[in-house]
DNA sequence: GTCTATAACGCGATAGAC
DNA sequence: GTCTATCGCGTTATAGAC
């Protein structure tokens, strides 16, 4: 289906993948808000307008880096272990591709669960891709929910919270405290064990 | 020891407390990051350079704020209830004076516990307010912790990290989910009881 | 002295002409 | 791709008004 490109295309292609990883680049070493066009356009040997012959705006550079981060933690949790091992077992894996998606990409997470750009609003298209992939996280859980292992007074909702929470949580303690260390090592590994044990358990309280 | 003040420094900490509050209101409005100096100036009727005759720069005025916000937050859990109650009490009481705070200041709250400044460090003596509250914490957990109650597997610094993942993680799920909702209310109400007994249970599981 | 204004600098994103 | 230009931002210097 895809046309053979001719080189004046495949050059324009190959500058867009070099302007972000650039951008990455300065995201993870300054901070995701304080990425400048200008740096980016130096570090390319380029003047800083030029940039607009590949992006409209910064925040189309920013939206393009979100819409694949999507896209990319999809990949992940579909490939995740233990899909259809224990309650337990699911859930440690899960929150451990999280964590360790977070730790690796800490400028796409903060891109895409955090809102450090004032005035930064996905575009529609990238919106739908996020949306996608949690909603697909939410069916999951629902099938979970349906598979008779949990038994709880908790509704689907406070359940799901629950586990949104620790998840979160010990993630932003994982990068403020530890975002050198890959998951499972440092002072979290022993406490995603520990937590996946507690939602079970919380799951499981009648 | 206080001397009375002169009718123009009165009104200089009249300037000094609007520029703060209507700071406030904007970071509220906007977003912390996108606090602009102009439109302060604009609201007061000011030019933007006489600003400056009250604050060196636009980071002492989150500077002022930060620290203000750990003072207020410090008191706030000073007064507390149930910190003699049970464990199950205490935890309550504290996470949910923590989510009070955060959610009647989701200002303070992110300029206290996340970053969402580029570039902005709190000045030192900011930095020893903040550290002087956030080790009190401390010492009230390790306080808990040699008082008997608590029999885990667990670490001095696992099982509270356990704690703060789970508390960080509920207030921002709520500030994100319901902001205009008190805590207690909303969707998270309920959970926070059930977080503090899923905390107990692990602290208490041999 | 205390406050405010004006002018100007440097840097950022961005738009348009070539 | 470039260069030029605009606009908004934080910031500084300086000079006048109370």
């Amino acid at each position: 289906m895809d046309k053979p490109l001719t080189r004046r295309q495949q050059i324009r292609l190959d500058t867009i993948e070099t302007i972000l990883r650039i951008a990455r680049e300065e995201m993870q070493a300054n901070g995701v808000a304080a990425l400048s066009l200008g740096v980016i356009a130096k570090r390319i040997g380029m003047r800083t307008p030029s940039l607009y012959t590949y992006f409209d705006s910064k925040h189309a550079i920013y939206d393009e880096l979100f819409r694949r981060g999507f896209l990319e933690f999809g990949r992940r949790m579909d490939e995740r272990p233990y899909q259809d091992g224990t309650l337990q077992e699911n859930l440690e894996s899960s929150m451990a591709t999280y964590m360790r998606f977070a730790q690796e990409n800490p400028d796409l997470y903060q891109l895409m669960f955090q809102r450090p750009v004032p005035g930064f609003v996905p575009s529609e298209e990238s919106m739908a891709v996020s949306l996608a992939r949690l909603n697909m996280a939410r069916s999951q859980f629902a099938y979970i929910w349906e598979s008779g292992e949990i038994d709880t007074e908790l509704t689907f909702e406070e359940a799901r919270d629950l586990y949104i929470a620790f998840q979160h949580g010990l993630t932003e303690l994982h990068l403020a405290n530890n975002p050198d260390l890959p998951v499972g090592q440092g002072r979290f590994g022993k406490l995603i064990t520990q937590a996946a044990q507690m939602i079970v358990a919380a799951w499981q309280k009648k």
